[in-house]
DNA sequence: AACTCCTCTTGACATTTATCAACTGATATA
DNA sequence: TATATCAGTTGATAAATGTCAAGAGGAGTT
């Protein structure tokens, strides 16, 4: 660990949307107060109930954003390169809802809350790129939410496939992202269902072989999984 | 409808966390700009989809906050004075995700989301309570969706009489908010299967009548329903 | 009182989802 | 090569939840 964003990583960070407006002083006065840390797989960077010092950004791997109840655990979200997290309970200097760990070897930015705040009230680039985030931030989880709500478990696996195929820009054959247990987590089903809701696809034309999967037929997927703009799609 | 928003409801809004800091003269800006009008029960007053042109504040009754896919409804969240709904789609000038209808008779102030806008961008103490308006409003969901993931209905149901019993300062005794059959969409189950909750809930020492709910073990139904500040504190 | 309308409740049943245990297949390792 | 490990799968079963139809109980109306 140590102070200071090293000048490797600063350009990456201050390409995020969050930073990209602000003034040069302004940015340099963050950096300064940040640290730059590497983590191993599965090291958890934060856990939910403690207070909120530092606004992480992750500059690469991947982070699992996860709760935990009575024993009972559920993937949230997933953080990738280049975004924040936990921006909320940052401004908010609330304590963390979302506990956090590293999926694999990340490197991770630690931007002291504090510092975030004082340079908000004297930048309003920044300050209106933080309530930009947050309204995205919000936007996605109510749709994620209205996901959850409104789709059997088996709809919610359709339109996840259709939203990774779109996202990395694959045609007809890509890869899961995750391994399967958590991807059943994250769609708030049990793995043993994951399967099931897999193999029940199959009748819509998706075929899975460890990580690979393949959509045979486009339209018939999207005829069952009926995707609709303002659950699946990342803006808007 | 009128233009302005007349003498007797420019306090009540002016009350609100999101405008209680800043300029007279920003505030004055802003009202000059809204309406105020009241509404009948059942009135939608905003369809999921559209864009979002205006900032709504709720000064009296309350409304439903509500989304649909593929011929299913569910509701997401309730709306009562004084607050405001669908802030995050106004700031972004994104279509609405989700649609509102009165739940009885309301009076609503209607804010041109260019106006908030503008004045965000000239007025500090503003956008520092619009940040903190939707910091609050995502952590909110994150909530609901924490709950509904890790929660069985009754389990849901259980920490929401505790919330409620709790947000209505009430004893043993209290009246639910809103007819069964929404409450049950808001907790994400079918009427019957309230009621069959309700039901489970007996060996908690909870009865129902009517809208009277009354718990008569309080210490046995915390046992069973393990409330949680990072699930159901409305603040932190 | 009789009727209507409505919400809520109940019972029977169907579907969805979870649980548990066993098994498969791939990978790594000794 | 044998073995251990682990994620994933499968089948059997259980639990949770939804659906459908019927009935109970209120509130208002005629």
């Amino acid at each position: 660990m140590r102070l200071g964003i090293p000048e490797s990583d600063s350009p990456d960070v201050r390409r995020l949307d969050l930073f990209s407006g602000m003034d040069d002083a302004h940015f340099s006065a963050l950096m300064r107060g940040a640290y730059v840390q590497n983590f191993p797989p599965q090291i958890e960077l934060i856990t939910e109930g403690e207070p909120s010092d530092f606004l992480h950004v992750i500059l690469s791997g991947s982070v699992d954003l996860f709760s935990v109840w009575n024993g009972r655990e559920t993937s949230m979200a997933t953080a990738r390169p280049v975004s924040t997290f936990i921006l909320a309970a940052s401004i908010k200097s609330a304590p963390y809802l979302m506990s956090a760990r590293t999926l694999e070897k990340s490197r991770i930015a630690l931007i002291p809350s504090q510092d975030v705040r004082n340079i908000f009230d004297v930048d309003n680039f920044f300050a209106r790129a933080i309530v930009a985030e947050l309204a995205q931030c919000y936007r996605s989880v109510v749709k994620t939410k209205k996901e959850l709500k409104l789709r059997t478990s088996q709809e919610r696996l359709a339109n996840y496939l259709l939203r990774l195929q779109a996202r990395v820009g694959a045609g007809s054959q890509f890869d899961l992202e995750f391994e399967k247990r958590r991807l059943a987590s994250y769609l708030g089903m049990t793995p043993e269902n994951l399967s099931r809701a897999f193999r029940g696809l199959q009748a819509y034309g998706v075929t899975v072989q460890g990580n690979r999967v393949n959509i045979s037929d486009q339209q018939d997927l999207e005829r069952f999984a009926k995707p609709n703009p303002l659950i699946d799609d990342p803006d808007s």
